[in-house]
DNA sequence: CTACCGATTATCT
DNA sequence: GATAATCGGTAGT
């Protein structure tokens, strides 16, 4: 398993954001019995936030409490609480030290624990994508505790690994938002 | 299948 | 005091 290192997370945040399609995200899980378990997925859907640039992103109006860690190192985890109820997590990365950015992890084909992520998510049957990253977060247990986590560290709780190349990528405008809707930069793999 | 609505609170102005 | 990078349920097509 090759592990994506700062070099990757060091380039314009649109960029990282579609290069990180067909990657694994990992999530190491303590579960009851004290055991570590593996809960990943297939990465299938990102969405870029910029900074100064960007009407949309929680950056656009310069560093605060909650968005700092947007503002710091490339490849740390972002996760912040949002609509009263539900987290959302982001990889941060751009290019230049003096910039800020994000992407948004909005969903997983779900690879291993896949019982674990039902269960944590209430999932009763079937549900094969891990679909909106509310519910992502929820199946993998991400919370903002994990807020500024470093993934590109060995043994780290979230990591994100290489692997696979998706063939055809479908680009869109992001989803949720009520500016910026004229960019296009959500990126999702596309089945055909 | 799509459309709408209510829940619920951290964060920022 | 207003808003929000959402979700799940319910009602309609």
């Amino acid at each position: 398993m090759v592990h994506l290192d700062i070099e990757f997370y060091s380039r314009n945040t649109e960029d990282v954001a579609r290069d990180l399609l067909g990657k694994k995200l990992v999530r190491m899980y303590e579960d009851g019995s004290g055991k570590l378990k593996r809960l990943s997925g297939i990465i299938y859907e990102t969405e870029a936030y910029g900074s100064k640039n960007d009407p949309a992103s929680h950056a656009f109006n310069g560093l605060t409490n909650r968005n700092s860690v947007m503002f710091g190192d490339v490849g740390k985890a972002y996760v912040y609480f949002i609509f009263g109820m539900h987290h959302c997590m982001n990889v941060t990365a751009h290019s230049s030290n003096n910039d800020a950015g994000a992407v948004l992890i909005r969903s997983l084909i779900p690879s291993e624990g896949i019982n674990s992520m039902m269960f944590l998510c209430n999932i009763k049957n079937k549900l094969n994508l891990i679909k909106g990253p509310g519910r992502l977060t929820k199946a993998l247990d991400i919370n903002k505790s994990h807020n500024g986590l470093n993934l590109t560290k060995e043994r780290s709780i979230l990591q994100i690994e290489d692997g696979i190349r998706p063939k055809n990528i479908l680009v869109t405008p992001r989803i949720g938002i009520s500016k910026a809707k004229e960019k296009y930069w959500r990126f999702m793999i596309s089945i055909d």
